[in-house]
RNA sequence: CCGGGUGUGGCGCAGUUGGUAGCGCGCGUGCUUUGGGAGCACGAUGCCGCAGGUUCGAGUCCUGCCACUCGGACCA
């Protein structure tokens, strides 16, 4: 129908992808900037989303039987140094609180950037016995991390998210945890998000600090880098063992609990921004949407617009799409712009020609495409419209993915695509020692996104070393 | 942390050799409009990022700092 008129007010992709990124974080109204560096304020728009988030998590949290707590925001200084690893890892971005009112505190508290710790302590307190495991908790909060560069939504010093953290009789049902956890993550990217996602193991140089394995979901962005979308680690006895948290096991011995933790973040906004995004703002994928439908009356003075507005409201509602209503006084062409800076999925307009026709126009935010409906029956041509959108989006996304997917046999051709294709996926055979992935690293400046669950056979020998390859390995640039 | 860019009404910007802070949009009120960012009229809004310094006088010159932004390094 009528042509989409461009948005000068959000700098396109092709043009600068990090401008169009934040462009749309401020024009979306998801956030807005503080006056502390690295700290962002989540509009109510932008709330919305991670509160949706949240629900859909929650849910499946529960469903699997764990609990939520809440844990103090600060850490001793001496509690936190208990595990090597750990505050190597964290040390560098740690914020500390010195003084309390007027005093000068005697030992310096860090400001959690996560949680371990304090589990385990509370772990050793409350954990003797092999009947009281496994603990498994959550906590929504936010964490603090000193970092040097920040952008909203992929890097802040302080962010929210969601901390589990399990500990279990033995090292397989800690391990099985740790996967089914992983794939509540990617169920929620694929299923809910529309974000197609690779599944598998960090490489020991890319692990969290203190893991025994750390397993990721790596998602493909539209300007072909990777966002490591959540993650699940496993621990071991290690931290058991550094922070004393022992039970008696059932045949009346000493044992040591094996412990996960698995987190994902408001980040994984910035990832969907960066996976459905277009020109004109931001693109949710209706399950997702705080609003999957807005309702834009056209002339709306002229008798029986809003009565029809509204009575088209109820009924969706009715239906359980979440439905929200602009009866502001600005111009329709206004209405429609910001609602697709906003990225709503679809769009019904209703006015006086209409009523006449007993119709409307639905219009997608995927496609741009306006559809005359007849109103009879309303709610099952939206939801049918709303799951081809959510469809759609996946698609496209997977399509993305698949393009910038490639394979090399060499480190000159792992190269060679990487700099050619500006980004993208490359899978390679690979050896398992870090030298090679530092070789890659130093070389390329990409890094190992994960050693995939579905491994494939592309040679014998490492494409960077060229020794017997133990495995296939997929490499990218990331956030 | 390194390098580039930017800070002036809410937003985008102009501001000459230093001399009374301006424009557009938005905002408020009223009327007319309404199918892709409507029109007219009247009106309100400024620690010129912050702190020092030079000067009779600083948005403008000097020093330091802060924030935002892009890229790089670093990063579980």
């Amino acid at each position: 129908m009528s042509k989409q008129i461009k948005l000068k007010e959000i700098t396109s992709m092709e043009e600068d992808f990090g401008r169009w990124f934040t462009d749309i974080c401020v024009k979306a109204k998801l956030i807005d900037y503080s006056g502390i560096k690295g700290f962002f304020i989540l509009r109510p728009y932008g709330y919305a989303l991670w509160e949706r988030i949240m629900g859909e998590l929650d849910k499946k949290f529960k469903e699997t039987s764990h609990e939520n707590v809440s844990m103090p925001l600060l850490i001793p200084e001496s509690l936190l140094q208990k595990e090597k690893d750990h505050v190597e890892g964290f040390a560098p971005e740690c914020a500390w609180v010195t003084i309390g009112g007027s005093e000068e505190l005697p030992e310096r508290l860090c400001i959690r950037p996560t949680s371990e710790t304090l589990f385990c302590q509370h772990w050793a307190n409350i954990v003797s016995s092999w009947r009281d495991l496994p603990c498994l908790y959550n906590q929504w909060c936010s964490v603090l991390r000193w970092e040097k560069t920040t952008r909203p939504f992929l890097r802040g010093r302080e962010f929210l998210w969601q901390e589990g953290h399990t500990i279990h009789e033995t090292g397989e049902e800690a391990e099985e945890e740790t996967i089914r956890m992983l794939n509540i993550y990617a169920d929620l990217c694929e299923n809910i998000l529309a974000m197609p996602v690779i599944k598998g193991r960090k490489t020991d140089k890319e692990k969290f600090a203190g893991a025994v394995d750390t397993y990721t979901i790596e998602c493909m962005m539209h300007d072909k880098k990777a966002l490591q979308s959540g993650t699940s680690h496993y621990f071991g006895d290690g931290f058991s063992r550094a922070f004393d948290v022992k039970f008696q096991d059932r045949e009346n011995k000493e044992a040591y609990p094996h412990q996960t933790s698995w987190g994902m973040s408001t980040r994984i906004i910035g990832g969907i921004i960066m996976t459905h995004g277009d020109n004109n703002g931001l693109i949710l994928p209706p399950n997702i949407a705080p609003h999957q439908l807005v309702i834009v009356p056209i002339a709306a003075h002229k008798g029986g617009v809003v009565e029809k507005a509204a009575e088209l409201e109820k009924r969706l509602k009715k239906a359980d799409i979440r439905v929200k209503s602009d009866y502001s006084d600005n111009s329709p062409g206004w209405k429609f712009s910001e609602w697709e800076m906003m990225g709503v999925p679809l769009r019904l307009e209703i006015g006086p020609r209409d009523i006449e026709e007993n119709a409307c126009v639905l219009a997608r935010r995927d496609t741009g495409e306006k559809i005359k409906l007849g109103l009879n029956n309303l709610e099952e041509e939206v939801q049918k419209v709303l799951a081809d959108i959510q469809n759609n989006l996946y698609n496209k996304a997977l399509k993305n993915r698949d393009e910038n997917s490639f394979e090399a046999n060499s480190l000159e051709e792992l190269k060679a695509i990487i700099e050619e294709n500006e980004g993208g996926f490359v899978k390679t055979m690979w050896c398992g020692d870090r030298e090679c992935e530092e070789k890659v690293k130093e070389l390329t400046g990409i890094s190992s996104r994960c050693i995939p669950f579905e491994q494939e056979n592309l040679g014998e020998s490492c494409a960077i070393c060229g020794k017997k390859a133990e495995m296939s390995i997929i490499w990218g640039l990331a956030y």
